[in-house]
DNA sequence: CTGTTACTTCAGAAAATCCTGAAAATTCAG
DNA sequence: CTGAATTTTCAGGATTTTCTGAAGTAACAG
């Protein structure tokens, strides 16, 4: 591995959190060098970058081009494939969430669909079945606001986000002057107080 | 493995999903059996249930109590250990987030925070250094933002997601009425400082 | 064509992780 | 105390994942 300090303190944290994120050492130290990078990277780059044999850079770089995380973007006059992180920080985040929502929790969401149409055949399959509705309210609930969300323009977000719960005095505030109107959100799960 | 079919479904699916999320595939199914269980779980059922060495349960048992998914419930009469889920699927909710924000984000934050104070030794650092503000922008943006979000009560934290990007309607509604009054969220990737 | 450069595939080695059974430790009733 | 019930620990075998080097394919310049 031959990069400066800086860079490769950051390209060895993300190869250790790898694991933890679902991907393996060499596709996190890959996208760490292609995300620190200021022109974009091409394979042998990163095998001298990453020190590991090519065929593995091949691996990662298809891994990451399967998150959508790098493109390929080709430099005039070479013949090789160069590739760089989508430009704007925010374009990643929407990825990496999109990315994992698709991989970690859409086929929980179908399992759960599948397994609600049933009849229970019992007592403890009904109760089962309720934990099971419980689960798929709340993730359709959570799943609705960000594909919701997501659209926003992401200056719009951003100011969403400074709010931070300041928000609710905001609705508070709303509710106060349209009171009458109607506009209520309803509850799926029970809403009750901190399980201890 | 011995379960009624639609449990069974259910836990086989956690089993194979464990790999995504990071846990494994005993611990998985484990946590959903305990899941939809109608009452306090023992070691004993579940190597019935997901028929596995008892040895691996006790691991599979540690590991939930170590993400404080589940707590001990001692039942009357009996000395073995029982165990359930936290009751309320929000508090599961709650809990899954800030154990994965404990594990997945926070180290990545303190690796940011250090390299930040450094002094980029040449330009290929300093751009570097660039991207990691970046990144270390959004992240307190996004933390913050849930940290303020998560001390809300239930009902209104479901009221806020019910409303998705409706809120922003009630944001651009305030603006007007409080313009000129100076309160502009700003920072695109910059970190807290909102004004208002 | 032919040779060079670059990318991909894949079988098996290496490493990491998971799981088991046996043994040790703990708890508690008598 | 003793002994049964229960939980914990852990060495090493089983399984899965990662990584490598070699062979294969593709693109292209001369």
């Amino acid at each position: 591995m031959n990069l400066p300090p800086l860079i490769q303190a950051f390209v060895l944290h993300f190869g250790e959190m790898g694991s933890r994120w679902g991907i393996n050492r060499t596709v996190g130290q890959v996208y760490a060098v292609i995300f620190l990078a200021n022109r974009p990277v091409c394979a042998d780059d990163l095998v001298d970058a990453v020190g590991v044999a090519r065929s593995n850079v091949a691996m990662a770089l298809k891994e990451l081009q399967s998150w959508e995380l790098i493109r390929l973007k080709h430099v005039p006059g070479e013949r090789r494939d160069f590739y760089t992180t989508l430009d704007d920080i925010w374009a990643i985040v929407r990825k990496l969430v999109e990315q994992r929502k698709r991989r970690e929790i859409d086929p929980t969401l179908t399992v759960l669909r599948e397994l609600l149409m049933q009849s229970p055949a019992s007592e403890e399959e009904r109760f089962a079945q309720e934990r099971m509705q419980e689960m798929h309210g709340v993730i359709e609930l959570v799943t609705g606001w960000y594909d919701d969300i997501e659209r926003l323009e992401t200056e719009r977000l951003v100011q969403l986000l400074s709010l931070g719960s300041k928000i609710v005095k905001a609705l508070e505030w709303k509710d106060k002057l349209f009171v009458g109107k109607g506009a209520r959100g309803k509850a799926k799960g029970a809403p009750a107080g901190e399980g201890d």
